[in-house]
DNA sequence: CCCTGATTCGC
DNA sequence: GCGAATCAGG
């Protein structure tokens, strides 16, 4: 019995995997012979990829990939199918903390509704039923022009926690 | 060795 | 589109 994914299945997914669960965590909720990478496959065909809401570990993308080469025969010296490998694009690791620091207008989007090209900022407790998404259009990666600006911030400038918080701050 | 997500690529 | 195999890291 292959899988497929219902509407069911991929708005459990959704949920689940924005709310901070880990992929093998969902597979085993999921059940039905799920695996982890299978749920992970799916996150990242959905867009979904690049959480705000870590888990536990802080094990993300931490450093860039030059990404794997099984047996990968030589087909054609110019047969680039991802131009985007080949640069270090930039990837937002770890937007500010969503819960209790959003005082922005409710998203339009839920987790049901959240599409793949909508921008991904959480609004609100994931966990509360009036949590919701921003829903705009996703400019930059998965946020949309605004809160990419929060995401992508090119580094905060160190100083401590007081310097950190001094710089969310200003966004709340 | 446990875990995490990311990516590629055959299907 | 799907997901096993693989990679890279904590």
């Amino acid at each position: 019995m292959t899988a497929g994914w219902t509407e069911d299945r991929v708005g459990a997914l959704k949920k689940l995997w924005l709310e901070g669960q880990s992929a093998s965590q969902i597979a085993k909720q999921l059940g039905g012979g799920v695996t982890r990478n299978a749920v992970i496959g799916k996150v990242h065909r959905l867009g979904l990829s690049g959480r705000a809401t870590p888990s536990q570990p802080a094990r993300a993308a931490t450093t860039f990939r030059p990404a794997r080469t099984r047996t990968t025969p030589p087909v054609q010296p110019s047969a680039p199918r991802r131009i985007e490998a080949a640069a270090p694009a930039p990837r937002p690791v770890v937007p500010p903390p969503p819960i209790a620091a959003v005082a922005e207008l409710p998203g339009t989007a839920t987790v049901m509704t959240l599409g793949a090209h909508m921008c991904k900022w959480p609004i609100g407790d994931p966990s509360s039923t009036e949590f919701s998404f921003c829903g705009r259009r996703a400019s930059e990666g998965v946020y949309c022009v605004e809160h990419a600006r929060v995401a992508y911030q090119p580094q905060i400038k160190r100083g401590g926690k007081e310097e950190l918080a001094r710089s969310l701050r200003r966004y709340i």
